[in-house]
RNA sequence: GCCCCCGUAGCUCAGCUGGAUAGAGCGACGGCCUUCUAAGCCGUGGGUCGCAGGUUCGAGUCCUGCCGGGGGCGCCA
């Protein structure tokens, strides 16, 4: 099911910590290039990937479906070519193949190379998996949440903070330079509003009307010395740095850090302002026109479906102005990309936002809006409605207090962003124990208690070189040299015969488990590249689990500690291991915790 | 009216930009603790992939239309 191709793509990065697969992929392409011969270019990309059905093997290829046009062949004759050329070029790696349904390549491998496998990923420690970026890394720029500074963060700013920071995660582990940053609206309308309502509230008056009607704002007016007798506009100042210092309070409890929290109060600051001189250069570019007293923004020239104002015709900028002069801002710092992740309720601003960008000149394709869909807090069978306005609201510390902060993010992140997320505070309280987060965990705190049963010494020498499942293993087969001190050896080295006198333990089967279990971590470095091209962090929530599964079938099926001979249980000491390390590594992906205990 | 997202098992959701017999968790049913954590494992049952057409060797995936749910179409943010 899962694709293996991500990781596998040439010249991306550097084979140890893509794994395994990096080679073998190679492999079937050389081998798929050798049949084609000088017949036309390949259109898509050479998968390599799992079969779909379990007793098919470990992997199958669709390069030969592919080079049917070209070939203008039958695919099953194609794959028939191309598995006997890949038994060449893997020597014995390749225990079987055969061409199966509408020209699939079926790999069977040997259990050498598994072994070398996991070699090869415990070589690559922590760094197993990231990276694959390589030299298309770029400088980005995320910017998220960004609430308003008038209320306490809502539960659902919690789909996008968790969102967008495991996102931050999973782009800087691959390889990118990531800066997060909130941007907060302390200027404007509702700045003023949120001034009035805390002032209305010190003087015991309703609080206007559209105005700010939650407890907190009461409590405000109550905290601020003399509230009564001060201004709106001081009290908004009060509120909002208040408020600002709670929602970063919260951001922080959640494992959100950000590098800035940039002042849309600053655009204007200053002569000529921020604000002043993007509107100048607009202008001077005719992509700002006056009208009925307005300013416009000509956006209508770059694919957005109206005109949108600029400058209200009281002389007041509208919230678009100062993101133009962010956007500039954000420019002028010198990002690759920007990435600025929007509430479904504001997804028409993603075209505004690119044709703003283009109208400053810059390249529409550098911003990218993911929509994120609503988050429904149901309980008993009640969804919560969150208007801030209204001030009925569920506070996203509401929600770390009830389910704790594991759970929320993993459950804010193991679906689709695009997508509206249900989720039963109730069911995640009261039923915690079959939480999908706690398997995850579950199997991490059993790995760490089952290798602290073990000398470190003990763990140690099954990691290292001298091992004697090591010794049966050698570098990542294909024409791919695996690197790294352990199962380093001759590219494309000598590989023991299975069963032969050489190995050490050559002789004894790696058992289903055993082999499953690798295959399911090599395949981590391509579910890294995955989730991070389709800016899609529930694929590693997906994986973790699926990877907890594994391992724990594996831990059923194979006991660790004592199993003889030695070799076996050095090999399942490092398979542990290896397990741990990558389970590990994806929850904190997710900013999930990884407990030694539970 | 126009635009965007979604519709897959009883429930919550995956499904890698067209591939093989559509998967997982929870719930249901039946088993399993004198061995490394039972927060666990094994097994069974459960589907017209919203509906109808189309594209092709092949469609949950792409196209069109319809139905249903959510959101948007401000000189609000």
């Amino acid at each position: 099911m899962t694709g293996l191709c991500g990781g596998c793509r040439m010249g991306l990065a550097d084979g140890a910590a893509q794994g395994p697969l990096q080679g073998l992929a190679e492999s079937v392409t050389a081998a798929a290039a050798a049949v084609r011969g000088g017949a036309g270019p390949l259109t898509a990309q050479i998968r390599l990937e799992r079969p779909k059905h379990a007793g098919l093997g470990d992997y199958s290829t669709n390069a030969a479906m592919l080079l049917a046009p070209a070939l203008q062949l039958a695919p099953r004759v194609i794959a028939e070519r191309i598995g006997s050329e890949l038994e060449q070029l893997l020597n014995g790696d390749l225990e079987r193949w055969e061409v199966a349904g509408p020209g699939f390549l079926n790999l069977v491998l040997s259990d050498a190379w598994h072994r070398r496998a996991l070699a090869g990923m415990l070589a690559a420690g922590n760094s197993f998996g990231g990276g694959g970026a390589g030299e298309a890394s770029e400088r980005i720029l995320i910017e998220f949440v960004s609430a308003n500074p008038t209320g306490p963060l809502v539960a659902a700013s919690g789909r996008h903070a968790a969102y967008g920071d495991a996102l931050a995660r999973i782009l800087e582990f691959h390889g990118h330079s990531v800066a997060r940053e909130y941007y907060f609206n302390d200027a404007g309308g509702q700045i003023r509003l949120l001034g009035e309502s805390v002032r209305a509230r010190a003087m015991g008056q309703p609080v206007p009307e559209g105005g700010y009607q939650g407890e907190y704002v009461a409590d405000l007016a109550a905290s601020i010395d003399g509230a009564a007798e001060r201004s709106g506009e001081e009290l908004a100042g009060v509120a909002v740095e208040r408020l600002l210092l709670q929602i970063e309070a919260t951001l922080e409890r959640y494992r959100v850090h950000y590098d800035s929290f940039f002042s849309e109060r600053t655009l204007h600051l200053g002569s000529p302002s921020a604000l002043e001189r993007v509107l100048t250069a607009l202008e001077a570019s005719d992509h700002v026109y006056r009208s009925e007293g307005a300013v416009w923004l000509r956006t209508t020239t770059f694919g957005d479906d109206k005109d949108r104002v600029v400058v209200r015709s009281s002389g007041e900028p509208t919230y678009l102005a100062g993101d133009l002069a962010y956007l500039q801002n954000k420019r002028e710092r010198g990002f690759d990309r920007q990435l600025m992740p929007v509430g479904s309720d504001h997804h028409a601003y993603a075209r505004t936002l690119k044709a703003a960008m283009a109208a400053l000149g810059g390249d529409p394709d550098q911003v990218e809006v993911p929509i994120l869909q609503f988050v429904h807090l149901v309980e008993a069978g009640q969804t919560f409605a969150m208007s801030k306005r209204r001030g009925d609201f569920v506070t996203l510390d509401d929600l770390l207090d009830e389910i704790g902060v594991d759970a929320t993010r993993f459950f804010m992140l193991r679906s689709s962003h695009d997508r509206t997320l249900e989720l039963d505070v109730e069911l995640a309280r009261r039923q915690s124990r079959e939480n999908p987060v706690y398997y995850v965990q579950y199997a991490h705190a059993r790995i760490a208690s089952m290798l602290r049963r073990l000398q470190p010494e003990r763990v140690a020498d099954a990691l290292g070189r001298g091992a004697g499942w090591v010794a049966a293993g050698g570098a990542f087969g294909g024409a791919h040299p695996g690197g790294g001190e352990l199962g380093s050896g001759e590219p494309g080295g000598a590989k023991p015969e299975r069963g032969a006198a050489g190995g050490r333990d050559g002789s004894i089967e790696l058992h289903e488990a055993e082999r499953e279990l690798i295959k399911k971590l090599a395949s981590f470095p391509a579910e890294v590249v995955e989730a991070a091209a389709r800016r899609a962090p529930h694929r590693i929530a997906g994986y973790a689990l699926e990877l907890a599964q594994q391992f724990t079938t594996f831990y059923e099926n194979c006991h660790v500690i004592g199993a003889t001979p030695e070799p076996v249980e050095s090999f399942r000491i490092a398979l542990s291991v290896a397990a741990q390390r990558v389970i590990a590594v994806a929850l904190g992906l997710l900013g999930v915790s990884a407990p030694d205990a539970m």
